[in-house]
RNA sequence: GCCCCCGUGGUGUAACGGAUAACGCGUCGGCCUCCGGAGCCGGAAAUUCAGGUUCGAUUCCUGACGGGGGUACCA
């Protein structure tokens, strides 16, 4: 998953073998191109290099001044790299050694690559021969989709596709909820005040009401909890009447999901569910029996995490019904078995933490218990990868709050979505109603900002869902993204002529066109970032660069004040260049936003 | 009580242990006789506090304060 700049390896290089040059006395200790390449950062502004080398460390073992040191081996590194006719160049600043390509090389073999390689480029085979499952989305039975359950799918549908992208083979889950006491609530509920309901539509929304009742009566009525658990166990025994009930709310549910699903062009590749694993968890209790990790807790059947500092995990309730980390167990161990992975994802908010350790945790210890090694493990092979709440801003009170499925306190995924398209057909009617299909392009500008807005920070950070934030279509938002994008559709159909192949990239030899080449050639980077955390943000924050460095080249100014244009009959070479430029960027953004989920319209 | 996460302008977020702390929204001021203004340019405005490690700390460590989450028979 590491990706290496060939650039930065070369710089690197030309450093190892610069060193003894400039300091031939001294025993540069651990000095190869391997841990200079480590050492390489970032410039504060990108116009003062592509990367840089800090020497402060140095200063110590050399007994010299940090900017000294960046002179002599930045002038040593010069004669290295010209001598190889590389298209590096140094330059000492401070305490640092800035490296800077030769923009027009740089500019002609990333565009180049891009033209040739289209929505390709990035395209990696480096997870090639591994399978890597990614669990998302993954919502109730009988609730509605709500944007509690936004992040999740959002997420998880992105990281299966950048996984692809990165050669992997990848199995996209969503493992539904559909199984556990929740059903014995609404099959109680049902029973009592459901019978008379017509469920031929708005299915979901009617259970729900039923299960939000359900919890409403019960906090007078605690008995209603004892049915419940019973009409539970009745499920679990498989009492004909209970799954009849059940599979009739199951087959209702998954409907309507899809139909949302659709909306927001979310793919799975294997839906299943809770249930699936009725009958593959006992033998896994066995299994965890026989290696001698099981005890009886509080009349419960459980796995002692005492030693690991973690709360004791339940096989088996007290009345001997599973519960879903038991579930989760065999659902672990069966994806294991089916698919022997070299990854497993599960893209689950951050307050089942604890859940999951002690999931990984327990798994970790029977495969140790069974004498498997450590490399064979599927324990050593699953991540959790976590999200922040998404907490509902109140306008009312102009507080965050948290959305409780339970109390009813929850907005509607389609709603949002509803709203959100809405405001596009506006938007567009009034800004260029000579847009083709306008329904269609409203509804891919709604659900960009939408599915953008939960890429607003990196995952592991709450967000707060804020109605004026995901409508906004300006500034740091997908719409902005998608605008930049249908904004180079359009400078391509202007031009009217073929992406011309060769081009003079001294034409865009100019600050701003060099800063969208460097942007351009860091996509694969941005690639890896994501793949490497696990979070998609990398790619949209990328992209956010990219559009606001070609957006700054479009609107550039000429000495006159006026728009120095892209394309001008005048100079028809420097059109061409810049038209290659256009080329390249919408491909990438067009490429991005597909990783995130995004469409991207031809025009809006 | 114990464990985990988080404190950056008015607000939402960035910043491999490195250079003058970056960007969006909001705010103030500019830019089209327009290749798409859903854009571009420029102001004002920030690292919770106290120690420590380091040549160098927003970043790592300790503590305080503040916010959130978790803490076995829900998922």
């Amino acid at each position: 998953m590491s990706f290496k700049d060939n650039y930065q390896a070369e710089f690197a290089r030309a450093a190892e073998k610069a060193f003894p040059v400039a300091y031939p006395d001294t025993p540069s200790s651990n000095l190869n191109a391997e841990s200079i390449f480590g050492m390489l950062g970032l410039p504060k502004d990108h116009k003062m290099g592509r990367f840089c080398l800090p020497v402060f460390r140095f200063a110590k073992e050399l007994k010299t001044k940090p900017p000294e040191i960046a002179q002599e081996l930045c002038d040593a590194m010069n004669d290295i790299l010209a001598a190889e006719s590389s298209d590096i160049r140094c330059e000492a600043v401070g305490g640092f050694v800035n490296a800077r390509i030769d923009p027009a090389n740089m500019a002609r073999s990333t565009l180049s690559d891009i033209l040739e390689q289209g929505e390709r480029f990035g395209l990696s085979d480096e997870g090639k021969g591994q399978t890597t499952l990614v669990e998302y989305s993954s919502c109730n039975i009988a609730k509605p989709f709500g944007i509690g359950h936004l992040r999740t799918t959002i997420i998880g549908n992105s990281l299966r596709l950048i996984f692809q992208k990165l050669g992997h083979t990848v199995v996209g889950i969503n493992y539904l909820g559909d199984w556990g006491t929740q059903f014995g609530k609404l099959i109680v509920a049902y029973r009592l005040w459901g019978e008379g309901l017509d469920l031929t539509e708005n299915a979901v929304e009617k259970l729900y009401g039923l299960y939000v009742r359900f919890h409403k009566e019960a906090e007078d009525n605690p008995e209603l909890d004892e049915q419940a658990r019973e009409a539970f166990k009745q499920l679990e025994e498989g009492n004909a009447e209970e799954q009849k009930l059940w599979e009739r709310f199951r087959t209702l549910s998954l409907k309507e999901f899809e139909r949302i699903y659709a909306l927001m062009g979310i793919e799975f590749d294997w839906i299943t569910g809770e249930a699936f694993l009725n009958d593959k968890m006992e033998p896994v209790i066995e299994r965890f029996r026989k290696a001698g990790l099981t005890s009886i807790s509080r009349g419960a059947e459980v796995v002692d995490l005492h030693d690991e500092q973690l709360p004791p995990l339940l096989l088996r309730k007290a009345d001997g019904a599973t519960l879903y980390a038991t579930r989760d167990l065999a659902g672990l161990l069966y994806r294991w078995d089916t698919w022997y992975f070299s990854l497993m994802l599960y893209v689950v908010a951050t307050s089942q933490s604890d859940h999951f350790k002690q999931v990984f945790k327990a798994v970790d210890l029977l495969e140790q218990a069974e004498g498997i090694p450590e490399e064979e493990r599927a324990s050593a092979r699953v991540a959790h990868v976590d999200f922040g709440w998404v907490k509902f801003m109140d306008t009312a009170t102009g507080s965050a709050q948290m959305m409780s499925t339970r109390k009813g306190n929850i907005v509607f995924l389609e709603d949002v979505i509803a709203k959100a398209k809405a405001l596009a057909r506006e938007r567009i009617l009034q800004r260029n109603p000579d847009t083709e299909d306008i329904d269609k392009t409203a509804h891919m500008i709604g659900v960009g900002a939408i599915v953008f807005s939960q890429f607003m920070a990196k995952r592991q950070k709450d967000i707060s869902f804020d109605w004026d934030q995901v409508l906004s279509f300006e500034g740091e938002t997908g719409p902005y993204l998608q605008y930049t994008h249908a904004r180079l559709c359009s400078l391509l159909r202007h031009y009217e002529a073929e992406v011309p192949s060769a081009f003079d990239p001294a034409y865009l030899g100019g600050e701003e066109e060099q800063r969208v080449v460097e942007l351009l050639y860091d996509f694969p980077r941005a690639l890896h970032d994501a793949a490497g955390n696990f979070d998609p943000y990398y790619i949209g924050t990328h992209l956010l660069k990219l559009s606001a460095a070609f957006n700054k080249v479009y609107q550039r100014k000429d000495e006159q004040g006026k728009i120095d244009k892209i394309i001008s009959e005048d100079h028809a070479e420097r059109t061409q260049a810049r038209i290659v430029l256009v080329k390249a960027v919408q491909t990438v953004v067009g490429e991005g936003l597909r990783l995130l989920g995004i469409p991207a319209p031809q025009q809006m």
